[in-house]
DNA sequence: GATCTTATACGGCATTGCCGTAGTCTGGTC
DNA sequence: GACCAGACTACGGCAATGCCGTATAAGATC
């Protein structure tokens, strides 16, 4: 089985125990999806060049788009502006 | 002696420290300052409404705001955009 | 003085940021 | 087929942050 399968299967299992009211959710956040890999492949940008362009960690990226970490609001945020207007975001960041 | 004058003067003691070969620095870092609270203030938003206006948690906007976390690279360079382009990231985040 | 707003200060813990590195896959070149 | 380089996945690990809450201070308005 793949990694993918068995993380499904356990929030599928945690998420029935916390519907039971056997557990608590870690911490309640929106669950607002941002998905980083997509809106870097969508610009045709390798994880690195993406990461250096934006101002990004090429590290915490990698954990992002591996499900290893969960973003912060600060990032949500960020990449949905970056999804919206990259093209203003690389100006910014480049007059520093 | 402000809270502010003690901050200045452990740090200035730490890179005296640091200079002189007896103390590591915590981290490597490139020392780009990005002043949070200048933004803010020129914008005349108020921590919160900030905080609301930019998807940020307004606990975090206050810790880096007081000095006592530092901001991640994601958080600086999103700071930046904010500074150069306020209301391209206002639309951005409203059209979510 | 009473009250409201805004900002400072800080305890506290789960979770992340970021570094490093090993392994896999694909496409190109010899 | 063997080999190399670029891109991605996977993960150990620790210092440091994210985010919550709450108590206190300073300024404005009544």
């Amino acid at each position: 089985m793949t990694k993918f399968g068995q993380d499904l299967i356990e929030s599928a299992n945690e998420a029935l125990a916390i519907a039971l009211g056997k557990a608590k959710p870690a911490r309640t956040i929106t669950v607002e999806t941002v998905d980083v890999a997509a809106i870097r492949k969508r610009l045709g940008l390798s994880q690195d060049a993406f990461a250096k362009k934006f101002g990004l960690s090429a590290a915490t990226l990698r954990d992002w788009e591996q499900g290893r970490r969960q973003m912060d609001r600060t990032a949500q945020a960020f990449l949905k502006v970056i999804d919206r207007a990259p093209e203003v975001v690389e100006k910014a960041l480049k007059a520093a």
